[in-house]
DNA sequence: ACATTATTTTAGTCTTGTCTAAAATAATAT
DNA sequence: ATATTATTTTAGACAAGACTAAAATAATGT
């Protein structure tokens, strides 16, 4: 149906529009894509005349629902795969998401129809995200950042907002993984760094983290 | 490291030198890709260039070590994935093929490795085909077309010489799969036809068929 | 041996998706 | 209000991988 670049141009889109009400503008594809803003336009006309999204001259993007149901199940594609890679394969968190980006672009209704069968009707990826059903809709969770919590609330770890192999492998080294009970023991107002009670460690960690971890309040 | 399409003509060059020892016709690849022989001209420059294979005018072409390693890599993805499709997502061996056709182009070797550790080492793929291992090493396994035996004989239903969509329901419809055993009970000579004992069933095939069957006699 | 046919290669073109450099437009600052 | 800066688009080029048509080479038949 589409290529992989299209695909891929649809994707980002779709996460760069998620909370903003204006067109995504040709700077941003470009640098989520790691293109040039050149390359941006040339495609994005391309998916214009595909009624894949509205595009007028250097009023931005944004995806019409065609263009919608396609960007939300490459999403859906992508984080089943990744659900599949950590469930079913071994890999680790921090692994998944090269392999993944691969793995969006197979064409095979069935082949995730039975993936999904497989998996057990995922909701939720490995990093917390949620999984878009057939028709694009997902189920949310509601979640905080942990940088929200103040002294003594307690919350379990949902999700992340960083999903860089950097900040999964630090999470590990801290034994931070989804699931587990976080506990805000101390917060510093001068930096805003948290020292907090998980498991039966205590640690201490800045601001910048806490700010990309998501916590399911209690 | 190489794109889809070089990975498809060492493939198919993989496929089409077995059992022969002179070079690779142009043509022959062309039609085993469904594409032009000047394209054909066009990328077999580029293998050679990159030492995937050895090509001289007019001379057609053949695997070096290098290609040959890289094509039986593809073909080990293959086979492991329609392994995959058939025995944890419930697709039927007519279904894999196409997907495996896509599948195969993926670059993770954690991804080959686990899989492999995922389904227990597999030796064959749903047709009968041998995986290659790791090294391009494939274990071959003594096998006759159903076609070479005579009366009375019979054997296991081991693999299948052609694998279109249309052979394979054929044989499902006759309740022929891979591990039954099948007795020749009578020969004809005119036409070459048997006619088979399978399960509680007997029926008669045609030599065309028969041709197509590999068969481990006992 | 030579004419005919089949195969393979070359030459030139096209599409997709990218790039750089330059031009056009929009946003911002004085 | 106008100058400066930032963003976006256009123009032109390139590489990969395909195609058609024509030329070159090899194989075959008499
Ligand atoms: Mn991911
Ligand atoms: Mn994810
Ligand atoms: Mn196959
Ligand atoms: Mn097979």
């Amino acid at each position: 149906m589409f290529t992989s670049s299209e695909e891929n141009y649809l994707k980002a889109i779709y996460h760069l529009e998620i909370g903003v009400d204006k067109g995504v503008s040709t700077n941003a594809i470009a640098e989520k894509l790691v293109t040039k803003a050149s390359s941006v336009t040339d495609m994005v006309k391309k998916l214009s005349e595909k009624e894949l999204i509205i595009y007028k001259k250097y009023q931005g993007v944004s995806l019409t629902n065609f263009g919608k149901k396609i960007a939300s199940n490459i999403v859906r594609k992508h984080r089943l795969w990744e659900v599949f890679l950590v469930e079913k394969l071994n890999f680790s968190w921090d692994e998944v998401h090269d392999v993944a980006e691969q793995l969006e672009h197979i064409k095979s209704p069935k082949l995730i129809q039975q993936l999904d069968l497989f998996l057990g009707f995922p909701t939720h990826d490995p990093h917390g995200d949620p999984i878009p059903d057939k028709d694009g809709n997902l189920k949310a969770i509601e979640k905080s950042l942990l940088s929200s919590l103040i002294k003594n609330e307690s919350g379990i770890c949902v999700g992340v907002n960083d999903s860089s192999k950097d900040f999964l492998q630090f999470l590990d080294k801290k034994g931070i993984t989804l699931g587990k009970l976080i506990t805000v023991l101390e917060k510093e107002d001068f930096d805003g760094s948290l020292f907090i009670q998980i498991d039966r460690k205590k640690l201490s960690i800045s601001n910048k983290i806490s700010n990309n971890l998501y916590i399911k309040k209690q």
